[in-house]
DNA sequence: CAGTGGTCTAGACCACTGA
DNA sequence: CAGTGGTCTAGACCACTGA
């Protein structure tokens, strides 16, 4: 147990300062805030210390700082949340339950209009396509559709997708990534009530994904979840 | 226009080199980055200035950083992904449409036992009730019952939620607070189905948000949307 | 022109790790 | 004990803003 009382450090103890002021309301939204100088007398610290303490105030959101003018009280009407996704594999295997997957489809196919501009390949281009369901203990839990552009992943449809996900793979041949996504509720398509073992008027938790790296679109995925069976949790942290 | 390139800051210039060899798979997950020192040879900056970079990458969950050890590339295996939420007024607003809200029900009420629980509260205390249904030019968006701490909230009852939201309201009066969140599919209840004007069985998002500010619960809410008119959007940026 | 924030430096002391 | 990262300082130069 570590219950010596590690000193704090002078950044940390700035930025708790105003931390607790702007929890407290001493400053409204928008409003001016003291200046580095201004910290710094009244702290006893070097400038640098503030400016840290201020820097990570700013990029976490609660302060917004202007040069040649001053720091302001954030506006806190948008609010940015952490949604933490994991790979669903991961997931299953960390609440102790067995995963096991169900490729229906692995293969290539010539891409639609709207799916060649979305994966920027050449009108009629070819485009590898999987079709897979995961299990948890057996129940059907996420049916994933799924888009990869060949040029990012020439090996995709050699993958034994029974045994790694598309999700790890992929992130293994593209390491770095940005992603947007949609949620929404929506029922499944006839074929996927099917595959996921459920009605046609089942409420759906429905992800799309579009994930691009170093620029390069790298794979489109509609991933269908029964209402009943999954859920999202997540927590803001402004 | 500003075409002017301004130079690059060293501290960033590190920070683009390490993170192109993250992308390039220079270091596979979990291996050895260079140390500060190396870093420091190589860039020709000081200590403080690689310092910087290699912080900014760890708080971007890039690198994970040791004291004694060194500096390793991130396992990339969790992501965390931001997912903007804005006041629904205000979003409704910035689409350059018109809001307005039904206030269905708003009043004290004793707290069953979970609630009571969930908030906090005394075992049958009294908790404030909002049923209001928001509007975006005119079609139903999103049912929002809500409960407050009246202890957190003192003033809750007195407000006009035809002119503000609640979520709006309780942001001035606890300025600085916590969340989490669930989002899943489901059906409506079959008030909030009259109330949305939507069918039984037609899919809706629910978010169920928990807030709590300075570690005093504050509000329970249930957010229920039609699935066909409302989704959720957002980014990962690993 | 005074005041603001953005950044960098060269040096320092420290805690921690593993050989 | 050598090497690592965590932090701080005192000073500097700069870009930018608004009076």
């Amino acid at each position: 147990m570590d219950t010596a009382a590690r000193p704090v450090a002078p950044y940390s103890r700035v930025k708790e300062h105003l931390k607790a002021g702007l929890a407290a309301g001493r400053w409204r939204p928008g409003e001016l805030m003291p200046s580095e100088a201004e910290l710094v007398a009244q702290f006893g610290v070097s400038r640098m210390t503030v400016h840290r303490a201020l820097r990570e105030l700013a990029s976490e959101g609660l302060v917004e700082r202007v040069q040649g003018v001053g720091t302001f009280a954030a506006q806190l009407h948008r609010i940015s949340s952490t949604l933490t996704i994991r790979d669903l594999q991961e997931e299953i295997a960390a609440r102790g339950h067995r995963h096991h997957a169900e490729v229906h489809l692995q293969r290539r196919e010539p891409a639609g209009t709207g799916l060649a501009a979305s994966l920027g390949l050449a009108a009629g281009g070819a485009v590898f396509h999987t079709l897979i369901v995961h299990h948890e203990n057996g129940v059907p839990l996420q049916c994933e559709d799924r888009y990869v552009n060949p040029a990012a992943a020439p090996d995709y449809l050699g993958v034994d997708f029974s045994r790694t996900t598309p999700t790890s793979y992929l992130l293994e041949v593209a390491p770095l990534w940005e992603a947007q996504y949609t949620i929404e509720a929506d029922r499944a398509t006839a074929q996927e009530a099917k595959l996921l073992g459920i009605g046609r008027d089942e409420p759906c938790l429905v992800i799309v994904r579009r994930t691009v790296s170093r620029g390069v679109p790298i794979t489109l995925a509609r991933l269908v979840h029964p209402g009943s069976r999954y859920r999202l949790a997540g927590r803001f942290n402004p």
